[in-house]
RNA sequence: GCCACUGUGGCUCAGGGGUAGAGCAAUUCACUCGUAAUGAAUAGGUCGUGAGUUCGAUUCUCACCAGUGGCUCCA
């Protein structure tokens, strides 16, 4: 039997993918009753869909897992067999498999339908497979949820249950070990317990509160952002953060995002109605209609800080990803089709200067979000247009130096995205970033600019963001950094530690000092022992460890210790102040 | 919204039909300490919320709320 190289990708996947047959074929045997969806290879581990009833408890895994066990020691061959479509039918019907009869159909005409067998286990399959159950010496099943069949919230709910193999025990163990350390970096555990957020359950679904550590955080970033944007030839706006149904109206957010809104009146009841803005487009876009515009006013950039109101159903909210109040770093840049595609450019590589800031920059990937010509109500606007802007954003995407892939359906309702996209610590995706083109909105709000020629003509709109929202890229780089930031994000920069009460006012000055130098130092007065104290910095993630005593205020120095580096002896203030500030500045590590 | 799981003091958890405990953390006092875990004392919980069953519920039932994982949706 041929042995499994695990770094081949298409070895690994048939790997996987064989395992959830092995778990399928447990499951038929324990359960006679379930029907099969699909079960397929994910990026890391396998899934497979069953239609049943009840869920699968805790219980039922155990038993599963103890079945794969059975199966795996059967040393079954796994066979590939073809039948006809009218066959096919026929061996799916007397098994009672009605997801398999409907996915036979999906089949195109001509192509052959595959089979594969383990023991009594046939299963509809395109493959590759292993050869034999027994190449499957370590599993785990990881955890149960509900998927609709299909991916379709309409269509009835199968039960999905996870889980990961390995050839052999010690790779298992090493996948499970940095399940577990990804699990302690998670956002939403170290977020709370260093007092970045919390939540409260009178309060409301996705409304956190950001603690004063988090504000710091925010703040940080927001001031970073603004300044940066500035220098970038933006200018800052703040508008309402409501307004009425009529200005949604315009913009089709009223028609197309109607259930994301928080809306306030009853139009039924002739009330005036206001509705919480969902996004920031339409507002920003009265600051260009103030007066008339030239080309020469272009490109004209907008950008602000802004808080939006999105009515998320209740299962999505999650930690500071996924809230119903957030705040993003918002802008639009209206420009000529001349200025399209350098406008672009310039947007992206902000948001990659801001990524490569934060050191993100390798955890990011790119996607450019088209949208689903078979879903026409989802979208303004005319096919050919559609088909005229994603060739001119593709064309600009092949200009620039990124890969990226491409995705249907996934476009803004009024234009295509380049969303920048990252994993969080379970490995599932979010958008962090996104530049996108509207060919639409500019003539729906009647903006124009007269152009060389003296004639009206609509602009290109590019709707951006610098780094995203906030909470959101607050929460990636608590899981990045496992909550030790860099110096120039930390809320906390330096904590001076007084080995005991005596020294409490020469360590108050040397924070004071600190503090006047512009660096974010505390001052630990606790009456505890100075091991304690720094136990409980290096716990509470603080950079820096300054410790004075007897020795240091008679030198004037100022014992120095690092989170990251241990101790660093004793340095003079001016010398200590002077290195802050210049691990300040630096920003990239 | 759908499928599940969870909810006992700041944290980790125990308990169990008769109105609650432990360790750590906290506070105060003593000690004034050079890399946490000395001594003494104190405080802190209507056991997520509401209703039902019961003589009585934190413990049983139901509903709701919130948190978490998955699906759908989305920044």
């Amino acid at each position: 039997m041929a042995k499994i190289d695990f770094n081949d990708a298409e070895q690994r996947h048939a790997f996987w993918h064989s395992s959830a047959h092995l778990m399928a074929q447990a499951v038929k045997r324990l359960y006679p009753e379930v029907q099969l969806g699909t079960g397929p290879a994910k990026d890391k581990g396998f899934f497979y869909d069953f239609y049943r009833e009840k869920a699968f408890s805790a219980d039922d895994l155990q038993a599963i897992e103890e079945e794969m066990g059975k199966i795996v020691k059967e040393h079954l061959p796994i066979e590939r067999f073809e039948l006809s479509r009218e066959e096919a039918k026929k061996l799916m019907q007397e098994k009672g498999e009605n997801f398999k009869l409907e996915l036979i159909d999906l089949i195109p005409e001509g192509e052959t339908i595959s089979f594969y067998q383990q023991g009594e286990f046939v299963d509809l399959c395109a493959g590759p497979h292993l050869e034999n159950t027994q190449q499957i010496q370590a599993f785990k099943l990881l955890q149960t949820g509900g998927a609709y069949w299909h991916n379709d919230a309409t269509k009835p709910m199968l039960q999905r249950i996870f889980g990961i193999a390995y050839p052999d025990k010690k790779m298992l163990k090493k996948h499970l070990d940095e399940l577990e350390e990804a699990r302690k970096r998670d956002h939403n555990k170290i977020g709370r317990e260093l007092e970045y957020f919390t939540t409260v359950d009178y309060i409301g679904q996705g409304l956190p509160i950001l603690l004063p550590k988090g504000y710091k955080l925010f703040q940080i970033l927001q001031r970073f952002v603004e300044d940066e944007e500035e220098r970038r030839g933006y200018q800052h706006t703040r508008t309402p953060l409501m307004a009425k149904a009529d200005l949604y109206k315009i913009s089709g957010h009223w028609y197309h995002y109607r259930d994301g809104m928080f809306i306030i009146g009853d139009e039924a009841n002739e009330d005036e109605v206001l509705a919480l803005r969902p996004m920031t487009c339409p507002f920003q876009f009265q600051a260009y209609l103030t007066r008339t515009r030239s080309y020469r006013d272009l490109p004209l950039r907008y950008a602000e800080t802004s808080t939006l109101f999105r009515n998320e159903s209740s299962g999505e909210m999650h930690g500071l990803i996924r809230l119903r109040q957030f705040t993003i770093s918002e802008g639009h840049l209206i420009v000529t089709p001349e200025q399209l595609e350098d406008e672009f450019k310039k947007s992206v590589e902000l948001a990659q200067f801001m990524l490569k800031t934060m050191g993100l920059e390798e955890d990011v990937s790119y996607r450019f979000s088209k949208w689903d010509q078979n879903d026409r109500a989802k979208y303004i606007g005319s096919p050919e247009e559609w088909e005229r802007v994603q060739q001119e954003m593709f064309r600009i995407l092949t200009h620039m130096d990124i890969d990226f892939e491409e995705a249907d359906g996934e476009a803004a309702f009024y234009g295509p995205k380049l969303d920048i996209q990252i994993k969080n610590v379970f490995g599932k995706e979010d958008t962090l970033i996104t530049v996108q083109i509207d060919f639409q909105l500019a003539k729906k709000f009647e903006m124009e600019y007269i152009d060389r020629e003296g004639n009206k003509q609509n602009p290109y709109i590019i709707h951006r963001t610098s780094i995203g929202c906030y909470e959101r890229t607050m929460a990636l780089l608590l899981e990045k950094y496992a909550g030790a930031l860099p110096l120039w994000m930390s809320p906390e920069q330096a904590r001076v530690l007084p080995i005991s009460d005596k020294h409490l006012e020469a360590a108050q000055a040397l924070t004071d000092q600190l503090k006047a130098a512009g660096l974010r130092a505390t001052l630990d007065g606790r009456n505890e022992k100075v091991g304690k104290k720094i136990k409980d910095a290096q716990n509470e993630k603080v950079p820096y460890m300054l410790v004075m005593g007897d020795q240091e205020i008679a030198d004037g120095t100022v014992a120095v210790r690092s989170r990251k580096e241990g101790q660093l002896g004793t340095l003079p203030l001016a010398e200590l102040i002077t290195k802050l500030q210049t691990e300040d500045k630096e920003k990239l590590r």
